[in-house]
DNA sequence: ACTAGTATATAGTATTGCTAAGTAGTTTGT
DNA sequence: ACAAACTACTTAGCAATACTATATACTAGT
């Protein structure tokens, strides 16, 4: 499909939050997740604008660690301010939602009449 | 709660298309159904920068009519490019938003385990 | 040596919603 | 007659964000 950019504002920087709180994560695995998931167009550049963007609000603690596979990683897991952080994503995210859903049924609705 | 602007971004629009293929409106009755739905934030200035860019991108046709209120008011209707976008913003909804629900899901299971 | 895959980083761009301010017509209250 | 409130449209400028493009560097296979 056509380019998703703009709906993803918003919403990226909760799912790499997400992504990491499951456990302790690297820039690049997180993109090949997210592209797993089915936001194929998201390159490295942008997870690492996100990440930095992290770190640079103390969302998340950081460890360095060897690869056997390449240069060096930078793990990532979320603190407790990235916790809250991640919680008001998703309340936020269930509000927009739901609006939207809330818009379109009502119309797919009156269509029927 | 807190900023939803980010999130807003790129489905604002849509919303407008939507509100817009109910039937013929103008920007001030616009505002206020987005603000009815819940989306309080929105102002007029907002809905304004948007319908001018439906205008610029001939996603609608305009029909100026007096008021008893106020001054004329610029009524939209959405012609058929804007109704191939509205078709198309809803399919992406459609993709983003289940992916986001996957990603939210999979984890609530997770931490089930 | 060369290529591909792994891994991090950053400067610059486009889009978009919001802020803030202005202009104008109508109605209501004083 | 005047001000305030509501209706209605418009625009200049700002901030945030995801993407583009590019650079750097380590490892493994050919």
């Amino acid at each position: 499909m056509e380019n998703f950019r703009e709906m993803m504002k918003g919403v990226l920087e909760g799912c790499v939050l997400e992504i990491i709180s499951r456990g302790e994560t690297y820039g690049y695995e997180i993109t090949q997740q997210l592209r797993e998931l089915g936001f194929t167009d998201v390159v490295e550049g942008t997870v690492y604008t996100i990440t930095m963007r992290l770190e640079k609000n103390n969302l998340v603690d950081i460890e360095k660690k060897p690869s056997t596979k390449g240069p060096p990683r930078k793990f990532y897991t979320l603190n407790e301010v990235g916790h809250e952080h991640l919680k008001t994503f998703w309340n936020k995210w269930e509000f927009v939602s739901s609006k939207i859903n809330e818009l379109k049924t009502k119309t797919e609705k009156e269509k029927r009449i």
